[in-house]
DNA sequence: ACCTGTCTATACAAAAGTGTCCAATACTGT
DNA sequence: ACAGTATTGGACACTTTTGTATAGACAGGT
């Protein structure tokens, strides 16, 4: 059913002879096919899209990856590997006080070289309508919760309060808009004590405002009774 | 070219004949394509997916809609005009104190029967790879943040004053994720006045941590000198 | 000069999605 | 029951996107 295709030859002499021409790599693919996730969504990470950018022909993608499928795993195995590494090596790094370790921890975020936020909340809308995606955030999220616990754990907080405090910290960074995305999370925040619901924005049931005045204190203070 | 369609005839006796086949209408089309914009985004709304879980045929569709973008733009209609106008209703509520006009404006948020805030942050995602979504958003939240201020500005806040106020509710209430795809209100974000800034998340350079403590004094106090 | 392994291009196939046409069917009023 | 209108289904055309087959181009070693 299938003809042979007939001989080809570059005859257009106006394309340049590949002089000069940078040769594309699995890595090209790998940033291009990033920075669409990051900027549009995994939607619109497609082989053409890429490929046009990279200014090669769309089958070549496939002498660098099985599938799309593939591209997409790949990206998600960057993810996971890259940011959570990330926050654990900010959570362990020396540091006299807690407060200390908690900026620390801050600078992780705040420095666009170190953490990609905006790679992990392409990841997490991602999750939204693929639920293996979805386990891997969750599984991410886990570990990281547990690297920020250790280090509160470090400066004497119980493993109970450590828990709670690394749940804080991490929600105020990801914010509102993460949680609601992630169930599991969502859930884990539900269960916090509750003189540390406050500023979390979940207790702003009318009466509350004013819980909100705690924040640096319910994150770094000794636990109440 | 083009061959006329064979006669049909609806030759399947175990098909049901309708009885008690609920009609679908215009508004079904509505509702199943804002579910799937809300749990999966916008690129998930197909015609063909709607119409599977409305069981009815995919050609139904075109009867209610002059096109696939027919569709995305009543959804976006619905949601501009539904949600803004909600914040606007609850802005506007008569209160006693400034206090109790702010808890007005949070059970807007509360009740999930009231602002659809899956919606919302569903369109926010949609704006990320479409200027005239983008622009819609910008537009929704300059009306919305004009509302807020209408309301300080009731309890004799002067009017910047009352704006940066407005800013501070607004950006608390959309979290985080929301102002970094808008960039608009992000900008609008960097001019506030330095010492409302702390609670913002946008201070936490590491030294500044202390600056969380006066969420609810900051919104609600006197201005400082 | 020739071979070999690596990378790229063209052609083809197939699937999914949108839009159109028209006949079939359901509903409504008479 | 009948006619006319509103709604739906089936076939088709077109586009976008993924995936496959196979030949061409190129660089380095022999």
């Amino acid at each position: 059913m299938r003809r042979p295709a007939p001989p080809l030859h570059r005859d257009d002499p106006k394309k340049e002879p590949l002089v000069g021409h940078v040769k594309v790599t699995r890595e090209d693919w790998l940033n291009v096919a990033r920075d669409i996730l990051v900027s549009d969504g995994e939607a619109e990470v497609k082989v053409l899209t890429i490929s046009t950018r990279l200014e090669v022909s769309r089958s070549s993608f496939y002498w660098y990856f099985k599938s799309h499928k593939h591209l997409l795993d790949a990206l998600l195995d960057e993810w996971e590997n890259w940011n959570t590494r990330l926050i654990r090596e900010h959570c362990e790094l020396p540091a006299p006080t807690i407060t200390a370790a908690v900026c620390n921890f801050f600078r992780c975020f705040i420095d666009p070289a170190r953490f990609d936020q905006g790679l992990d909340f392409a990841v997490r809308e991602w999750a939204r309508r693929d639920g293996k995606v979805r386990a891997r955030i969750d599984r991410a999220d886990s570990a990281r919760l547990k690297d920020i616990a250790a280090m509160f754990a470090r400066f004497d907080y119980s493993a109970d309060e450590a828990d709670a405090r690394a749940r804080i910290l991490y929600f105020q960074q990801l914010g509102y808009h993460a949680l609601e995305q992630t169930e599991a999370l969502e859930d884990r925040m539900a269960r916090l004590p509750h003189y540390l619901l406050g500023f979390t924005g979940r207790a702003h049931t009318g009466d509350e405002c004013d819980a909100l005045n705690d924040f640096a204190r319910a994150v770094l203070a000794p636990p109440q009774e």
